[in-house]
DNA sequence: TGTACATCAGTGAACGCGCGTTCACTGATGTAC
DNA sequence: TGTACATCAGTGAACGCGCGTTCACTGATGTAC
Protein backbone atom coordinates (compact mmCIF):
# COMPACT_ATOMS: atom_id res chain seq x y z
CA UNK A 1 0.00 0.00 0.00
CA UNK A 2 1.55 3.41 -0.77
CA UNK A 3 1.40 6.37 1.30
CA UNK A 4 -0.78 8.38 -0.76
CA UNK A 5 -3.18 5.41 -0.34
CA UNK A 6 -2.58 5.57 3.52
CA UNK A 7 -3.15 9.19 3.58
CA UNK A 8 -6.13 9.41 1.43
CA UNK A 9 -7.99 6.50 3.18
CA UNK A 10 -7.13 8.07 6.50
CA UNK A 11 -8.71 11.58 4.90
CA UNK A 12 -11.96 9.49 3.53
CA UNK A 13 -12.24 7.46 6.94
CA UNK A 14 -12.10 11.14 8.76
CA UNK A 15 -14.29 13.31 6.65
CA UNK A 16 -17.53 10.79 6.94
CA UNK A 17 -17.08 9.92 10.77
CA UNK A 18 -16.06 13.44 11.66
CA UNK A 19 -19.57 14.77 9.75
CA UNK A 20 -21.39 12.07 11.20
CA UNK A 21 -20.23 12.52 14.46
CA UNK A 22 -18.55 15.51 14.75
CA UNK A 23 -15.20 16.24 15.78
CA UNK A 24 -14.63 14.90 19.88
CA UNK A 25 -17.25 12.17 19.62
CA UNK A 26 -14.85 10.64 16.81
CA UNK A 27 -11.74 8.76 18.20
CA UNK A 28 -8.49 8.24 16.10
CA UNK A 29 -9.39 4.71 16.66
CA UNK A 30 -12.66 4.67 14.46
CA UNK A 31 -11.18 6.55 11.99
CA UNK A 32 -8.15 4.51 11.59
CA UNK A 33 -10.33 1.18 11.78
CA UNK A 34 -12.37 2.19 9.05
CA UNK A 35 -9.51 3.28 7.31
CA UNK A 36 -7.88 -0.47 7.49
CA UNK A 37 -4.81 1.51 8.95
CA UNK A 38 -2.57 1.43 12.07
CA UNK A 39 -3.39 2.99 14.66
CA UNK A 40 -0.28 5.26 14.56
CA UNK A 41 -0.38 6.21 11.34
CA UNK A 42 -2.42 9.31 11.73
CA UNK A 43 0.26 11.03 13.93
CA UNK A 44 2.93 9.76 11.73
CA UNK A 45 1.50 11.43 8.49
CA UNK A 46 -0.36 14.23 9.90
CA UNK A 47 1.36 15.07 13.14
CA UNK A 48 -2.09 15.22 15.37
CA UNK A 49 -5.44 14.80 15.70
CA UNK A 50 -5.80 18.68 15.34
CA UNK A 51 -3.79 18.42 12.09
CA UNK A 52 -6.06 15.76 10.59
CA UNK A 53 -9.28 18.02 11.22
CA UNK A 54 -7.15 20.85 9.25
CA UNK A 55 -6.58 18.39 6.62
CA UNK A 56 -9.63 17.44 6.18
CA UNK A 57 -11.13 21.12 5.56
CA UNK A 58 -7.92 22.07 3.38
CA UNK A 59 -9.02 18.87 1.10
CA UNK A 60 -12.47 20.26 -0.17
CA UNK A 61 -11.91 23.53 0.68
CA UNK A 62 -9.13 24.33 -1.20
CA UNK A 63 -9.86 23.38 -4.55
CA UNK A 64 -13.31 24.65 -3.61
CA UNK A 65 -12.53 28.26 -3.02
CA UNK A 66 -10.34 27.63 -6.42
CA UNK A 67 -12.76 27.48 -8.78
CA UNK A 68 -14.97 29.65 -6.69
CA UNK A 69 -12.46 32.36 -7.43
CA UNK A 70 -12.34 30.91 -11.24
CA UNK A 71 -16.08 31.31 -11.67
CA UNK A 72 -16.20 34.66 -9.67
CA UNK A 73 -13.45 36.30 -12.29
CA UNK A 74 -15.42 34.80 -15.26
CA UNK A 75 -18.49 36.29 -13.49
CA UNK A 76 -16.91 39.69 -13.23
CA UNK A 77 -15.75 40.03 -16.67
CA UNK A 78 -18.83 39.18 -18.49
CA UNK A 79 -20.84 41.52 -16.49
CA UNK A 80 -19.77 44.79 -14.63
CA UNK A 81 -22.69 44.43 -12.17
CA UNK A 82 -23.83 41.41 -11.22
CA UNK A 83 -26.98 41.08 -8.99
CA UNK A 84 -27.75 38.97 -6.10
CA UNK A 85 -28.89 36.12 -8.02
CA UNK A 86 -25.85 36.13 -10.49
CA UNK A 87 -23.58 35.98 -7.47
CA UNK A 88 -25.60 33.39 -5.47
CA UNK A 89 -25.81 31.30 -9.02
CA UNK A 90 -22.28 31.47 -9.07
CA UNK A 91 -21.88 29.66 -5.62
CA UNK A 92 -24.92 27.26 -6.15
CA UNK A 93 -23.02 26.11 -9.48
CA UNK A 94 -19.74 26.24 -7.88
CA UNK A 95 -21.12 23.87 -5.10
CA UNK A 96 -23.02 21.67 -6.72
CA UNK A 97 -20.66 20.71 -9.83
CA UNK A 98 -17.12 20.29 -7.55
CA UNK A 99 -16.29 17.02 -6.59
CA UNK A 100 -14.41 18.11 -3.88
CA UNK A 101 -15.53 15.18 -1.75
CA UNK A 102 -15.18 10.98 -1.54
CA UNK A 103 -16.54 10.01 -4.07
CA UNK A 104 -20.08 9.10 -2.55
CA UNK A 105 -23.66 9.87 -3.64
CA UNK A 106 -23.50 12.23 -0.22
CA UNK A 107 -20.94 15.01 -1.22
CA UNK A 108 -23.28 17.86 -0.93
CA UNK A 109 -24.22 16.72 2.48
CA UNK A 110 -21.19 16.34 3.74
CA UNK A 111 -19.82 19.16 2.55
CA UNK A 112 -22.61 21.33 4.43
CA UNK A 113 -22.32 19.10 6.99
CA UNK A 114 -18.19 19.82 7.94
CA UNK A 115 -19.16 23.90 7.43
CA UNK A 116 -22.07 23.31 10.08
CA UNK A 117 -19.66 21.70 11.94
CA UNK A 118 -16.94 24.99 11.56
CA UNK A 119 -19.00 27.25 12.91
CA UNK A 120 -20.83 25.04 15.72
CA UNK A 121 -17.97 22.81 16.89
CA UNK A 122 -14.57 25.04 15.95
CA UNK A 123 -12.19 24.90 18.50
CA UNK A 124 -10.17 27.74 18.33
CA UNK A 125 -7.42 25.86 15.73
CA UNK A 126 -9.58 25.45 12.80
CA UNK A 127 -11.04 28.64 13.24
CA UNK A 128 -7.32 30.12 13.09
CA UNK A 129 -6.58 27.67 10.29
CA UNK A 130 -9.93 28.53 8.10
CA UNK A 131 -9.32 32.32 8.34
CA UNK A 132 -5.68 32.10 7.47
CA UNK A 133 -6.66 29.77 4.15
CA UNK A 134 -10.02 31.37 3.03
CA UNK A 135 -10.54 34.29 4.36
CA UNK A 136 -9.59 36.23 1.02
CA UNK A 137 -12.06 34.35 -0.91
CA UNK A 138 -14.83 34.54 1.44
CA UNK A 139 -14.27 38.46 1.66
CA UNK A 140 -14.30 38.51 -2.15
CA UNK A 141 -17.39 36.74 -2.32
CA UNK A 142 -19.20 39.16 0.37
CA UNK A 143 -17.93 42.05 -1.59
CA UNK A 144 -19.65 41.29 -4.44
CA UNK A 145 -23.02 40.05 -2.48
CA UNK A 146 -22.99 43.85 -1.04
CA UNK A 147 -22.26 45.56 -4.03
CA UNK A 148 -25.06 43.61 -5.60
CA UNK A 149 -27.05 45.82 -3.12
CA UNK A 150 -25.49 49.23 -2.50
CA UNK A 151 -28.21 50.38 -0.94
CA UNK A 152 -27.93 47.89 1.97
CA UNK A 153 -25.60 48.12 4.65
CA UNK A 154 -22.50 46.35 5.02
CA UNK A 155 -24.46 44.48 8.51
CA UNK A 156 -27.60 43.83 6.69
CA UNK A 157 -26.07 41.96 3.79
CA UNK A 158 -23.65 40.20 6.29
CA UNK A 159 -26.57 39.26 8.54
CA UNK A 160 -29.24 38.24 5.74
CA UNK A 161 -25.93 35.97 4.25
CA UNK A 162 -25.31 34.43 7.82
CA UNK A 163 -29.28 33.70 8.19
CA UNK A 164 -29.40 31.90 4.85
CA UNK A 165 -26.13 30.24 5.46
CA UNK A 166 -27.79 29.29 8.71
CA UNK A 167 -30.45 27.05 7.09
CA UNK A 168 -28.72 25.41 4.57
CA UNK A 169 -26.02 23.95 7.92
CA UNK A 170 -28.98 23.57 10.20
CA UNK A 171 -31.08 21.56 7.41
CA UNK A 172 -28.25 19.42 6.48
CA UNK A 173 -26.42 18.98 9.80
CA UNK A 174 -29.96 17.81 11.08
CA UNK A 175 -30.99 15.70 7.74
CA UNK A 176 -31.82 13.00 9.25
CA UNK A 177 -33.53 13.71 12.35
CA UNK A 178 -35.43 16.27 10.50
CA UNK A 179 -36.31 13.31 7.65
CA UNK A 180 -37.48 11.52 10.10
CA UNK A 181 -39.63 13.73 12.07
CA UNK A 182 -41.10 14.87 8.95
CA UNK A 183 -41.98 10.67 8.13
CA UNK A 184 -43.76 11.18 11.45
CA UNK A 185 -45.50 14.25 10.47
CA UNK A 186 -46.41 14.17 7.28
CA UNK A 187 -46.76 10.01 6.02
CA UNK A 188 -44.07 10.66 3.69
CA UNK A 189 -40.23 10.43 3.41
CA UNK A 190 -38.61 13.43 1.61
CA UNK A 191 -35.55 13.02 -0.28
CA UNK A 192 -32.45 15.43 -0.23
CA UNK A 193 -33.00 16.50 -4.02
CA UNK A 194 -37.02 17.37 -2.72
CA UNK A 195 -35.41 19.67 0.86
CA UNK A 196 -32.78 21.39 -1.62
CA UNK A 197 -35.80 22.49 -4.39
CA UNK A 198 -37.71 23.66 -1.18
CA UNK A 199 -34.75 25.79 0.11
CA UNK A 200 -33.60 27.51 -2.80
CA UNK A 201 -36.74 29.81 -3.50
CA UNK A 202 -37.11 30.43 0.56
CA UNK A 203 -33.70 31.49 1.01
CA UNK A 204 -34.29 33.66 -2.23
CA UNK A 205 -37.50 35.17 -0.83
CA UNK A 206 -35.59 35.87 2.54
CA UNK A 207 -32.50 37.47 0.81
CA UNK A 208 -33.98 39.28 -1.52
CA UNK A 209 -37.05 40.85 0.30
CA UNK B 1 -26.92 23.60 51.63
CA UNK B 2 -30.37 21.91 51.26
CA UNK B 3 -30.81 19.14 48.39
CA UNK B 4 -32.56 22.02 46.17
CA UNK B 5 -29.43 24.09 46.48
CA UNK B 6 -27.31 21.24 45.37
CA UNK B 7 -29.95 20.00 42.65
CA UNK B 8 -30.59 23.55 41.25
CA UNK B 9 -26.69 24.48 41.17
CA UNK B 10 -25.87 21.61 39.21
CA UNK B 11 -28.32 22.31 36.93
CA UNK B 12 -27.71 25.88 36.39
CA UNK B 13 -24.19 24.84 35.72
CA UNK B 14 -24.94 21.98 33.19
CA UNK B 15 -27.10 24.22 31.50
CA UNK B 16 -24.57 26.79 30.76
CA UNK B 17 -21.48 24.82 30.23
CA UNK B 18 -23.78 22.34 27.37
CA UNK B 19 -24.91 25.43 25.70
CA UNK B 20 -21.24 26.73 25.72
CA UNK B 21 -19.35 23.71 25.02
CA UNK B 22 -21.88 20.82 23.95
CA UNK B 23 -22.63 17.51 25.84
CA UNK B 24 -19.48 15.30 25.56
CA UNK B 25 -17.16 18.61 25.92
CA UNK B 26 -18.26 19.21 29.04
CA UNK B 27 -17.42 17.04 31.66
CA UNK B 28 -19.20 16.58 34.82
CA UNK B 29 -15.47 17.49 36.15
CA UNK B 30 -16.22 20.88 35.28
CA UNK B 31 -20.24 21.33 35.81
CA UNK B 32 -19.49 20.32 40.04
CA UNK B 33 -16.07 22.55 40.08
CA UNK B 34 -18.72 25.16 38.76
CA UNK B 35 -21.57 24.53 40.81
CA UNK B 36 -19.07 23.92 44.30
CA UNK B 37 -20.79 20.44 44.78
CA UNK B 38 -19.31 17.37 44.96
CA UNK B 39 -18.55 14.82 41.82
CA UNK B 40 -20.35 12.12 43.34
CA UNK B 41 -23.44 14.47 43.30
CA UNK B 42 -24.33 14.08 39.93
CA UNK B 43 -24.98 10.58 40.25
CA UNK B 44 -25.77 10.55 43.65
CA UNK B 45 -28.94 13.43 42.51
CA UNK B 46 -29.33 12.36 38.41
CA UNK B 47 -28.45 8.86 38.38
CA UNK B 48 -26.07 9.41 35.10
CA UNK B 49 -24.56 12.36 33.10
CA UNK B 50 -27.54 10.72 30.14
CA UNK B 51 -30.50 11.56 32.63
CA UNK B 52 -28.49 15.18 34.01
CA UNK B 53 -28.92 16.22 30.03
CA UNK B 54 -32.52 15.20 30.22
CA UNK B 55 -32.99 16.71 33.00
CA UNK B 56 -31.82 20.06 31.90
CA UNK B 57 -33.84 19.97 28.70
CA UNK B 58 -36.99 18.87 31.36
CA UNK B 59 -36.56 22.26 33.49
CA UNK B 60 -37.03 24.75 30.60
CA UNK B 61 -39.33 22.95 28.13
CA UNK B 62 -42.32 21.54 30.68
CA UNK B 63 -43.02 25.25 31.54
CA UNK B 64 -41.74 26.50 28.07
CA UNK B 65 -44.58 23.63 26.28
CA UNK B 66 -47.14 24.06 29.13
CA UNK B 67 -47.43 28.12 28.46
CA UNK B 68 -47.55 27.46 24.77
CA UNK B 69 -50.51 25.25 24.67
CA UNK B 70 -52.29 28.07 27.32
CA UNK B 71 -51.45 30.28 24.70
CA UNK B 72 -52.38 28.52 22.16
CA UNK B 73 -56.00 27.58 24.19
CA UNK B 74 -56.58 31.75 24.50
CA UNK B 75 -55.40 32.25 20.77
CA UNK B 76 -58.30 29.24 19.10
CA UNK B 77 -60.54 30.37 21.84
CA UNK B 78 -60.45 34.31 20.61
CA UNK B 79 -59.62 33.33 17.05
CA UNK B 80 -61.16 30.47 15.23
CA UNK B 81 -58.76 30.68 12.18
CA UNK B 82 -55.75 32.24 13.47
CA UNK B 83 -53.74 32.87 10.68
CA UNK B 84 -49.76 32.22 9.84
CA UNK B 85 -48.78 35.60 11.79
CA UNK B 86 -50.60 35.09 14.88
CA UNK B 87 -49.56 31.20 15.30
CA UNK B 88 -45.99 32.67 15.43
CA UNK B 89 -46.91 35.48 17.62
CA UNK B 90 -47.94 33.48 20.36
CA UNK B 91 -44.55 31.11 20.02
CA UNK B 92 -42.40 34.49 19.42
CA UNK B 93 -44.36 35.83 22.87
CA UNK B 94 -43.89 32.24 24.34
CA UNK B 95 -39.88 32.19 24.09
CA UNK B 96 -39.57 35.82 25.19
CA UNK B 97 -41.81 36.51 28.21
CA UNK B 98 -40.81 32.75 29.72
CA UNK B 99 -38.73 32.75 32.36
CA UNK B 100 -37.21 29.39 31.97
CA UNK B 101 -33.55 29.75 32.18
CA UNK B 102 -31.05 30.51 34.53
CA UNK B 103 -32.55 33.89 35.82
CA UNK B 104 -29.39 35.50 33.57
CA UNK B 105 -29.07 38.02 30.48
CA UNK B 106 -28.23 35.64 28.01
CA UNK B 107 -31.61 33.46 28.63
CA UNK B 108 -32.61 33.27 24.74
CA UNK B 109 -29.73 32.55 23.80
CA UNK B 110 -28.96 29.73 26.18
CA UNK B 111 -32.70 28.38 24.90
CA UNK B 112 -31.83 28.71 21.53
CA UNK B 113 -28.07 26.66 21.82
CA UNK B 114 -30.05 23.96 24.01
CA UNK B 115 -32.57 23.28 20.80
CA UNK B 116 -29.55 23.40 18.45
CA UNK B 117 -27.89 20.92 20.20
CA UNK B 118 -31.22 18.74 20.29
CA UNK B 119 -31.44 19.05 16.83
CA UNK B 120 -27.59 18.81 15.88
CA UNK B 121 -25.78 16.69 18.82
CA UNK B 122 -28.43 14.52 19.93
CA UNK B 123 -27.48 10.70 20.60
CA UNK B 124 -30.45 8.56 20.71
CA UNK B 125 -31.39 8.90 24.07
CA UNK B 126 -32.45 12.81 24.30
CA UNK B 127 -34.39 12.46 20.67
CA UNK B 128 -36.30 9.69 22.48
CA UNK B 129 -37.13 11.48 25.96
CA UNK B 130 -38.04 14.83 24.05
CA UNK B 131 -39.97 12.99 21.61
CA UNK B 132 -42.03 11.56 24.40
CA UNK B 133 -42.21 14.48 26.55
CA UNK B 134 -42.73 17.29 23.78
CA UNK B 135 -43.73 15.86 20.97
CA UNK B 136 -48.17 16.50 21.49
CA UNK B 137 -47.26 20.44 22.03
CA UNK B 138 -44.87 20.45 19.21
CA UNK B 139 -47.50 18.53 17.00
CA UNK B 140 -49.91 20.91 17.62
CA UNK B 141 -48.55 24.20 16.53
CA UNK B 142 -47.45 22.43 13.56
CA UNK B 143 -50.67 21.69 13.32
CA UNK B 144 -52.18 25.55 13.25
CA UNK B 145 -49.48 26.33 11.05
CA UNK B 146 -50.60 24.03 8.53
CA UNK B 147 -54.37 25.15 9.08
CA UNK B 148 -52.98 28.87 8.46
CA UNK B 149 -51.63 28.10 5.06
CA UNK B 150 -54.22 25.51 3.77
CA UNK B 151 -52.83 25.59 0.34
CA UNK B 152 -49.84 24.69 1.20
CA UNK B 153 -48.85 20.93 1.59
CA UNK B 154 -48.05 19.88 4.92
CA UNK B 155 -44.58 18.99 3.42
CA UNK B 156 -43.93 22.54 2.27
CA UNK B 157 -44.96 24.00 5.67
CA UNK B 158 -42.75 21.38 7.49
CA UNK B 159 -39.41 22.28 5.88
CA UNK B 160 -40.51 26.52 5.65
CA UNK B 161 -40.81 25.84 9.25
CA UNK B 162 -37.32 24.37 10.38
CA UNK B 163 -35.60 26.50 7.96
CA UNK B 164 -36.95 29.10 10.22
CA UNK B 165 -36.15 27.00 13.11
CA UNK B 166 -32.35 26.58 11.41
CA UNK B 167 -31.65 30.37 10.68
CA UNK B 168 -32.50 30.89 14.50
CA UNK B 169 -30.69 27.72 15.64
CA UNK B 170 -27.14 28.49 13.53
CA UNK B 171 -27.60 31.74 14.56
CA UNK B 172 -28.05 31.74 18.19
CA UNK B 173 -25.44 28.44 18.30
CA UNK B 174 -22.77 30.10 16.77
CA UNK B 175 -23.59 33.53 17.78
CA UNK B 176 -19.56 34.84 18.70
CA UNK B 177 -18.01 33.28 16.17
CA UNK B 178 -20.48 35.32 13.94
CA UNK B 179 -19.97 38.45 15.93
CA UNK B 180 -16.82 38.60 15.63
CA UNK B 181 -16.94 38.11 12.31
CA UNK B 182 -19.29 41.12 11.43
CA UNK B 183 -16.61 43.09 13.15
CA UNK B 184 -13.51 41.84 10.93
CA UNK B 185 -15.93 42.27 8.04
CA UNK B 186 -17.77 45.86 8.98
CA UNK B 187 -15.99 47.02 11.34
CA UNK B 188 -18.92 47.21 14.20
CA UNK B 189 -20.13 45.02 16.83
CA UNK B 190 -23.62 43.70 16.41
CA UNK B 191 -25.83 43.56 19.68
CA UNK B 192 -27.97 40.61 20.11
CA UNK B 193 -30.80 42.39 20.12
CA UNK B 194 -29.72 43.71 16.66
CA UNK B 195 -30.08 40.53 15.45
CA UNK B 196 -32.78 39.56 16.35
CA UNK B 197 -34.45 42.82 15.09
CA UNK B 198 -33.31 41.58 11.63
CA UNK B 199 -34.13 38.46 11.73
CA UNK B 200 -37.92 38.91 12.27
CA UNK B 201 -38.41 40.24 9.39
CA UNK B 202 -35.89 37.95 7.29
CA UNK B 203 -38.06 34.97 8.28
CA UNK B 204 -41.37 36.97 7.88
CA UNK B 205 -40.07 37.06 4.12
CA UNK B 206 -39.48 33.40 3.86
CA UNK B 207 -42.15 31.92 5.36
CA UNK B 208 -45.54 34.32 3.89
CA UNK B 209 -43.32 34.26 -0.04
C1' DT C 1 -36.47 13.50 78.40
C1' DG C 2 -33.31 10.14 76.71
C1' DT C 3 -31.79 6.43 73.76
C1' DA C 4 -31.62 3.59 69.68
C1' DC C 5 -32.39 3.35 65.08
C1' DA C 6 -33.61 4.86 60.19
C1' DT C 7 -33.18 7.96 56.53
C1' DC C 8 -30.83 10.50 53.35
C1' DA C 9 -27.84 14.39 51.39
C1' DG C 10 -23.34 14.65 50.61
C1' DT C 11 -18.22 13.04 50.39
C1' DG C 12 -13.37 11.26 49.26
C1' DA C 13 -11.04 8.04 47.04
C1' DA C 14 -10.68 4.75 43.99
C1' DC C 15 -12.22 1.92 39.81
C1' DG C 16 -11.82 0.46 34.89
C1' DC C 17 -11.87 2.34 30.36
C1' DG C 18 -10.99 4.68 26.08
C1' DC C 19 -8.52 8.41 24.60
C1' DG C 20 -4.42 10.83 21.88
C1' DT C 21 0.25 10.24 21.66
C1' DT C 22 4.95 8.13 21.76
C1' DC C 23 8.68 5.05 20.78
C1' DA C 24 11.57 1.43 19.52
C1' DC C 25 11.30 -1.40 15.84
C1' DT C 26 10.59 -3.75 10.94
C1' DG C 27 11.09 -4.20 6.19
C1' DA C 28 11.14 -2.46 1.65
C1' DT C 29 13.39 0.65 -1.56
C1' DG C 30 16.93 3.64 -3.21
C1' DT C 31 21.85 5.24 -3.36
C1' DA C 32 27.02 5.40 -3.09
C1' DC C 33 31.13 3.25 -4.03
C1' DT D 1 27.60 -6.97 -9.57
C1' DG D 2 27.88 -6.82 -4.60
C1' DT D 3 27.95 -4.62 -0.15
C1' DA D 4 27.02 -1.07 3.25
C1' DC D 5 24.25 2.49 4.50
C1' DA D 6 20.24 5.88 4.40
C1' DT D 7 15.55 6.81 3.99
C1' DC D 8 10.99 6.33 5.08
C1' DA D 9 6.14 4.17 5.34
C1' DG D 10 4.17 1.53 8.48
C1' DT D 11 3.64 -1.24 13.06
C1' DG D 12 2.68 -3.16 17.90
C1' DA D 13 2.71 -2.16 22.34
C1' DA D 14 2.79 0.76 25.79
C1' DC D 15 2.33 5.48 28.04
C1' DG D 16 -0.13 8.91 31.04
C1' DC D 17 -4.45 11.19 31.42
C1' DG D 18 -9.18 12.53 32.04
C1' DC D 19 -13.44 10.46 31.83
C1' DG D 20 -18.08 8.57 34.03
C1' DT D 21 -19.16 5.75 37.64
C1' DT D 22 -19.03 3.23 42.13
C1' DC D 23 -18.69 2.43 46.99
C1' DA D 24 -17.92 2.56 51.73
C1' DC D 25 -18.41 6.12 54.66
C1' DT D 26 -19.92 10.58 57.44
C1' DG D 27 -22.95 13.48 59.77
C1' DA D 28 -27.22 15.79 60.31
C1' DT D 29 -32.14 15.23 60.98
C1' DG D 30 -36.31 12.82 62.05
C1' DT D 31 -38.92 9.02 64.43
C1' DA D 32 -40.31 5.30 67.77
C1' DC D 33 -40.66 3.92 72.29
Amino acid sequence: MSQADTVTRILDSAEQLFAEKGFSETSLRMITTRAKVNLAAVNYHFGSKKDLIQAVFARFLTPFCNKLDKELNALVASNQQPNLHDVLGVLANTMLTGVHLTGNANKLSVFMRLLGLAYTQAQGHLRRFLRENYNETYSRFILYLRNAHPELSQREIFWRIHFAIGACVFTMSSIEVLRDMAIADTGEDSGIDEVMRQMIPFLAAALER
